[in-house]
Formats: structure tokens, sequence, C-alpha cells
RNA sequence: CGGAGCGUGGCGCAGUCUGGCAGCGCACUAGACUGGGGGUCUAGGGGUCGCCGGUUCGAAUCCGGCCGCUCCGACCA
């Protein structure tokens, strides 16, 4: 991509609504611009990093055997009066009337709508167990919307349902998407632990919230020191072996958010025990039958009778990983994207494009680092060396690749890590074949 | 919803108290100089001062109402 072409309309000054680093980051980068509270467009650099995050969840369901499919935004009112909760969730949900007068809400989550298809379309107890999920925009109608993307009242969201037979069944699900957001997080370059979480209203008795650690975080949260050096998992999970051992690991350890801290358990902790800030980015819930009995989803058991599946919901904060993501990675100077969600891998900067050689040897470099796979992002405008440094730097791509006429002249380029801020000259040919170019 | 604050050009702000030509920095346009960490100089363009009403010879400024946004609190991925 030339930046020239690109649209990427960064600010040079804090704005004054944003208070926390990844809000203030991804206003200044260009990746959102807020339409109004808690509801935001998302310009194509945001965009790009979203994708890449929800790609990532993606590939990770998939891989933990659910099937994805996308239900609408907007559901009947009906199907919330027959499980209740049309009363019981409150001005959070957005309620709007059709031409019909027909009630109709702004889904803030799908608990009903995917217990309406199973019931419509599972008959047997030979069809279970079934994992299924959606990615999909939600809308809660937050009393306060806040910290940009982090807390908005439109965002992005995973949501995974299960339905099976029995209570081991479900738990089994339970493990295997508990195993399953380990390894999403962990993509993702973040440490995620699990702590023991109140339902809430969607109620349920076994719950897991996956919190990251932040300052800014919501949730004040507490835990065992050894979560900070516990062996984290490979991603040669066999999903069909027995998880629990692998689940045990993660949940023996004390670790909890606000109401579900334990005094007694922290003071015996000791030493052990570290304290601070969390931001929720994943929260799982085995409810049982909370839902499949008052919406009548049951199947045929072996035995010819009608059995309420057990259920459970797993969902992920899709486009609060994307500030998530900027709070645990950035320093003075802006972002630092881990590789696995860069909106481009490699940031091409071209010192001087008045000069032959320099844009010469630049085009040559982004056709072969093109050719090569690599996604780049290839600062070509006429703007001084400083403006392209902090933008590049600002927008945090991994790899910066950086011309200038000296080194065009002699053939050399240099090679800059966001990360560490290294910096080294190569040979054109040492510099392409680093990227198997 | 309670408490606090803010709304002046794309962004950051001054001006409001004490009414009297709408300003500054950045950004933008043109030219010159410059050229490895958000340059310098010159010349420009751009604003119904959130909206509605009132007071006044005269309102960004005073008064009333409304709207929007931000922060703190109770609620949430």
């Amino acid at each position: 991509m030339r930046l020239s072409r690109y649209f990427l309309p960064t600010l040079k000054e804090n704005p004054n609504e944003a208070q926390i680093v990844s809000h203030r980051l991804m206003l200044r980068t260009g990746m959102i611009r807020q339409s109004s509270a808690g509801i935001y467009t998302w310009l194509p650099l945001g965009l790009r990093v979203l994708r890449r995050i929800e790609q990532i969840v993606r590939e990770e369901q998939d891989a933990a055997g659910c099937h994805e499919l996308l239900m609408p935004t907007i559901q009947p009112a009906e199907l919330w009066k027959e499980s209740g909760r049309y009363d019981a969730y409150g001005p959070e949900m957005l309620r709007i009337l059709d031409r019909h007068q027909r009630e109709m809400l702004y889904g803030p989550t799908n608990e009903e709508l995917i217990t309406e298809i199973f019931r419509g379309t599972v008959k047997s107890y030979r069809q279970l167990p079934k994992l299924l999920y959606h990615i999909q925009w939600k809308f809660r109608d937050e009393i306060r919307p806040r910290f940009g993307v982090m807390r908005g009242r439109e965002f992005l969201m995973k949501d995974s349902y299960s339905f099976d037979l029995d209570q081991a069944g479900a738990i089994r699900a339970y493990n295997t998407m508990f195993v399953c957001y380990l390894r999403t997080f962990q993509r993702m370059g973040l440490t995620a632990i699990p702590m023991r979480a109140e339902t809430g209203p969607i109620g349920g008795n076994l719950s897991h919230e996956f919190v990251i650690v932040a300052d800014t975080g919501e949730s004040e949260i507490a835990y065992h020191r050894d979560f900070e050096k516990i062996d984290w998992i490979g991603s040669d999970i066999d999903f069909e072996g027995d998880l629990q051992p692998l689940v045990d690991q993660f949940t023996t350890k004390y670790a909890a958010t606000d109401e579900q801290r334990d005094a007694a358990a922290e003071a015996a902790l000791g030493e052990d025990l570290v304290t601070g800030r969390g931001i929720e980015v994943g929260h799982i819930f085995y409810f049982g039958t909370k839902y499949s009995k008052p919406l009548g989803a049951t199947v045929t058991g072996p035995d010819g009778e009608p059995v309420a599946v057990e259920m459970g919901s797993y969902g992920i904060g899709v486009s609060r990983l994307v500030a998530a993501v900027i709070e645990a990675s950035h320093d003075d100077a802006g972002i630092i994207w881990p590789d696995s969600v860069a909106p481009f891998a490699v940031g091409l900067i071209n010192l001087k494009p008045d000069d032959a050689a320099s844009s010469e040897l630049c085009e040559r470099l982004y056709t072969a680092l093109t050719a090569a796979g690599h996604e780049v992002l290839y600062d070509d405008r006429a703007e001084r060396p400083g403006v392209k440094f902090s933008e590049m730097d600002l927008i945090g791509l991994p790899q910066q690749v950086i011309v200038g006429p000296r080194g065009a002249k002699a053939g050399t380029v240099e090679l800059k890590v966001r990360r560490s801020g290294e910096r080294e000259e190569l040979p054109v040919e040492a510099a392409l074949a680093r990227f198997g170019a």
C-alpha cells in the first residue's frame, strides 16, 4: 500500500476526549473516529487490525470444533419475552419499533436466537454435541460508555454456544472453549489469566473471565504470582482428548476479580499475591438448562424421553481486544503491534522521494517484499524524514525498512525493529533475504 | 441517573469574570530555502463562537431553556 494513496488521517496532538493510552493512540493513528458516544467508525488502518483479530478468533474457534454461522443484529422482542429476559435486561437493551409497531431490539447477546435455531432443527441426542458461534456487532446501551472501543455501546463480539445432552458433556464443551481461549489470546501476544467470575444477567453457575493485566483495566484483580510464570500452552492441543488436567492447571491457583475476591484466600497467599487492574477480554459460562427449558430446546434421549439440553455460552470482545492489545503493547512514541495483529507487517520509508536512486530502490523493495507475501505500507509521500519516522513509530508496524540517498547510492538499506528500536544497515540483498524475498 | 467540567476554523487552545473589529499554535494552499527524528521564511484560504429564545444601540461574552461530549460513582464484553 502506498501511503500517498492511503487514507490515514493521523493527529499530531492528543484529542481532548481521550483519556487512556489505547483510545488516544487509536484516534491519533487514524484507526477510529467517534460517531456518537460509544459508537465508532473504523477507518482503514483500524479495520485491518480488527479483521486480523477477528480472523485469529475465527481460526481458533474452527480448530476447536466450533461452527460459524451469522445471526442478525436485530431480533424480535417476542423471543426475549419467552425467556423472561425482555424485562430483566432493562434500559441497557436498545428497543426499536418497526413500521408495523412490532417490538424489535438490537441484540445485546444471542442466547435466545441461537436456542430458537437449535430447537427448530436438532431433535435427537444423536445430533449432539454441537458448538456454534458467530462474530457479530452487538449493542448495549451502557450507562457510561468510555475509553473508546474499550467500552463502547456498539461492539464486535464473538459468541459461541454449546449444546450437550448432559452435564458431563457441557463441562467438556466448557473446557474446550477454556483451552481455545488460552490459545486465542496467546496468538495475539497477550497474557490472559482465567479468573473465577460472577455470572451476571447471562446466568449459570460455572464461569471464568479471561483478563489481561493492565493499569487501565476496569476490574480490580488479584491472582497467584505463579500465573506470571506458568508454562504457556503449545499449539498442538488435541481437542478430542481429555482437557481437564490442562484446565485444572489454570484453575487451581487463586485468581479472581472484584466481588469474587476472597480476603481469606488472599491473606493466605502472602507474598505470592499479586493485585492490580485488568481488562476483561473473554467470558465463558456454563448455565445448564436456563434457556433450553423456557424456550423448549429439547432432544429425544436414548430412552425415548425428551431432555432439555445443557448449554453454555462463550464470549470474546473482538473490538475491545484491539484496544487491549494497544494497552499491553505501546511506548511513548506510539503503538507496537505484535506481528500476529499488525495492520501491515513492514513499513517502507523513502526518505527522499525526489532522489531517483532512493525511489528506484524503494520500488524494487516494495515489489519484492510484496511478492514474498508481506503486507507493506510504503511511505512514498513528499514529507520530511522526521515526519515519516514519527508517524511510522506512531502506527507501530513491527518492521521498518528505511531507504535514503546515501544508502541507495551505496546499495544498502536500514532495518529497524519497532519493538526494540534496534537498527541495522545491510546490503540490499541481505535485507531482502531477511524477509525471504 | 446523581456529582463535576467542557462546547470558539480539521486538531489543541486563548478570549467570557469586566459586552465594543473573532484571535494564537499546529494542520491546509502557493512560493522560496532546506533535507536522517513531527524544519525555516514569505504570502494566503478557512469559523452560523453547540442550538433556540431573551436583555442591550451592540452578545462568543449577560440571562433562560435545550442539545452534545468528557470525567467521577452505581452497571457491563
